[in-house]
DNA sequence: CTATCATTCAAACGTTCGTTTAAATTAGAA
DNA sequence: TTCTAATTTAAACGAACGTTTGAATGATAG
């Protein structure tokens, strides 16, 4: 009998104390720099055991970006379709609003936005498939629903003026706070406001780069 | 006319095939999931050769990064003085064009804008130190180019704006192209247009966003 | 020349890596 | 219960890692 864990009600409880660990120490150390080793002593379960629920290291990671992302694309999707089902889907503001609201109540620090953002720091051939596989579908959504909202904008350049949102985001990922602190206050003490305030924050200075050149013609509440 | 110098001298070529050899490698597969024997490997030179020179594999990163980023800091600031002896420093346009510069001639793809974007995803006790010594300084100074320019901007809220341009530029330096491919043509045979371009996108995209709010008062050409 | 010091080299250090193996254990159905 | 398959475990595999060592090589000054 095995007594170093409380008996907890929990189905595939190995599988999903791996999948959290995996995405603790991907979050904070990034992929390459993170051992399955670590994973599983942190989860608190055999070293094979991680293989056998997920076959490889690489597979670990697909497995922790794919649980955390295909709430996030249903979400994005849905709010995309009620957007457009009130024939508000003109308004640039609420669509980059459905875009970022799955982020809005999570924590930004720690965590999947921090492994989306570290991710970006490993090799293509690990990388390209995921993100293409994970985010491309809805991210051409997104964009196809901008380009009905900004008709007069060239195709090209909303894809580069998406491409920049993109950017600001990750990176607003890995760093939940401007770098070289705020100047008033110091950062240890209290380390981050609110996530949705820095949403708010890059959504008001992506909104102007993205309507540029365009004709505003309505303003929704 | 000793050699007693520190090992800094033009004419050392094996330590300059090692940092030639680091930043290809560095760029294409970032720090972790590059092996000294690679860079060693790639640059013709015995592996002990890169720690004699270097100490290590991390004294390496930074050697890479400081010969990179030091001409960048150099220009920045050389430019950033000149549009104020000018009185131009009114124009965020201006002063952001001095912040970009020193990266539209080179190539985007590979090289030293690749480890800068690879590297966010590298553990923050290898990465902090090398940011906040070699880019930070200089950062704080365009920061307050840009407060002056913008008087009524409230210095947090530039802050987290600046915080934004760099992440979409770092975005850029990753990937030099929209992900998903513009669409029209094949991305294969034509990598890339021109940095030169790209980055007026990225200007022409950033510039609004860090205007928000603000009354324009003088545009110059 | 010789002496001296910087550099290069092959080789090995100990460690850690991802992965595999095969036995032990557990859980559920018959 | 007994059988069977799923799961967990300890142990080890070979490979690759960063780093160090000490001898060989190179260049320079006296």
């Amino acid at each position: 009998m095995t007594l170093n864990q409380p008996p907890n009600t929990t189905t595939d409880k190995t599988r999903e104390l791996i999948l959290l660990a995996a995405e603790t120490l991907f979050a904070e150390r990034g992929y390459s720099a993170t051992s399955v080793r670590a994973i599983a002593a942190t989860a608190g379960v055999n070293l094979a055991a991680a293989h056998y629920h997920f076959g490889s290291k690489k597979g670990l990671l697909e497995a922790v970006v794919h649980a955390r992302v295909a709430p996030i694309n249903v979400y994005r999707l849905q709010a995309l379709t009620t957007l457009e089902l009130q024939n508000d889907d003109q308004n640039v503001d609420a669509i980059m609003t459905a875009f970022f609201a799955p982020f809005m109540d999570g924590e930004l620090s720690g965590g999947f936005p921090r492994i989306m953002a570290r991710i970006f720091g490993e090799p293509d051939e690990l990388i390209r498939p995921i993100l293409e596989q994970e985010f491309l579908p809805v991210t051409r959504r997104f964009i196809g629903a901008l380009q009905i909202a900004l008709p007069g904008l060239d195709s090209e350049e909303l894809q580069w003026r998406f491409h920049f949102v993109i950017g600001a985001m990750i990176h607003l990922f890995m760093f939940s706070e401007p770098l070289g602190f705020a100047g008033k206050t110091q950062n240890s003490a209290k380390p981050n406001k609110s996530t949705t305030a820095s949403f708010q924050r890059l959504q008001s200075f992506v909104v102007p780069g993205l309507q540029d050149g365009q004709e505003i013609l309505n303003r929704s509440s």
